[in-house]
DNA sequence: TTAACAATGTGAAATAATTAACATTTTTCT
DNA sequence: AGAAAAATGTTAATTATTTCACATTGTTAA
């Protein structure tokens, strides 16, 4: 199990989540098929990607649902969870928000950061606003690992920044105008126009 | 110009949105390393991207900025424009909402669909919030081609199929739950959650 | 018991995407 | 004018990802 694809990661990711849902209706054991099925992707990808980190099925009865949720567990959080905030409690923000309250216990929105003055002091989904001002010093005594981005385009670059002096170790940043990090901090990005165009092209391509 | 790689398309759509500043700023050149260094790919990447829709630069000075603009617009852009709808008005559905609104004229949201009674007859944006029940019919009557799932996750599946039976070419379910949809349906999923563990993984490992 | 079947596990091939290397050409400098 | 520099355009190499093909092995049924 050296380096993961990180296409495998993501794939781990959702085959968790399918799998938490099968756990919850009482299947022990689950087939590589069924669950391409449900990703709708091959059933030797879904092998393969168990192959990678190390599980093995049961011939002819599949794979244990509930050892390879652990299993997943395991490689993709980390021990001690890791905390995350999210810088801008628009609409996005407080969607984010939203999804993950509750979701996943390893993962945790610990604060949220807004320049709106009358949001501030206020609580989104249990989780209290604070100034964009006090961001470094949130980050530090919550020990915030991860920032998710979700102000308007222009305020991106300069919210970032402020994460990264604050030493954060990782973005997330869900406006459409890229940011700039030091490459020790990793960075993924997802404008959301371009998945829409993309989605556009294909359409009337195909 | 034969088949563009899934990747190109995605950049071109963001080479245009930063195309798009540079030119209300007033510059009429633009260099690759320089669009790469906004993009942090490489400029190799996009020589190669830019090479693929078969236009050139002048050397030493780059690329006209205006024509790789409208360049892009005639590959990726549809000449009528694509009407766009989005289901499930929750705070996702109005954050994207709230982005499209007026920025690309080739696309537009032309109509939201949502289950909450009190919603429905209301405005987001302009654009009109219709019942789940009329979808079939406003997709037809406003010939839309592309829908956003923003429901919860457990309504996603049958959005979807309400879509497919109402003839819609393509879909982007940003809800955490995978949907099915006949292979001449082109179909786009992301999820956050994904993002965010594989954000969380790699902040682990690297 | 043995043959047919249905599943996993995996090396090897194929495909997709990125990066390297460099030829070419215009501009600038001496 | 000639040399150096700085950019594009493109072939080839490399790397990443997916798919094929098939060996292996429990299970079922004749």
């Amino acid at each position: 199990m050296k380096h993961l694809p990180h296409k495998t990661i993501e794939r781990l990711s959702q085959y968790r989540r399918a799998l938490l849902l099968c756990h919850a209706k009482g299947m022990t054991h689950i087939y590589s098929h069924e669950i391409a099925k449900i990703q709708h992707i091959t059933a030797v990808q879904v092998r393969r990607d168990i192959m990678l980190i190390g599980y093995t099925g049961t011939l002819r009865k599949g794979y244990n649902v509930k050892e390879l949720i652990d299993l997943i567990g395991q490689i993709i959080d980390s021990v001690e969870g890791i905390n995350v905030c999210v810088a801008g409690i628009g609409n996005l923000g407080r969607a984010i928000t939203n999804y993950f309250s509750g979701k996943r216990t390893k993962l945790s929105i610990v604060a949220v950061f807004d320049v709106d003055k009358s949001k501030i002091g206020k609580k989104y989904h249990g989780i209290e606003c604070y100034a964009i001002e006090e961001m470094a010093r949130v980050i530090k005594d919550k020990k915030i690992e991860i920032g998710i981005i979700t102000v308007p385009a222009e305020d991106a670059p300069a919210i970032s920044e402020m994460m990264v002096k604050a030493k954060i170790k990782g973005i997330l940043n869900y406006t459409p105008k890229p940011v700039n990090v030091p490459s020790e901090v990793y960075l993924e990005e997802y404008d959301m126009i371009t998945s829409l165009e993309k989605v556009a092209f294909f359409v009337k391509t195909d």
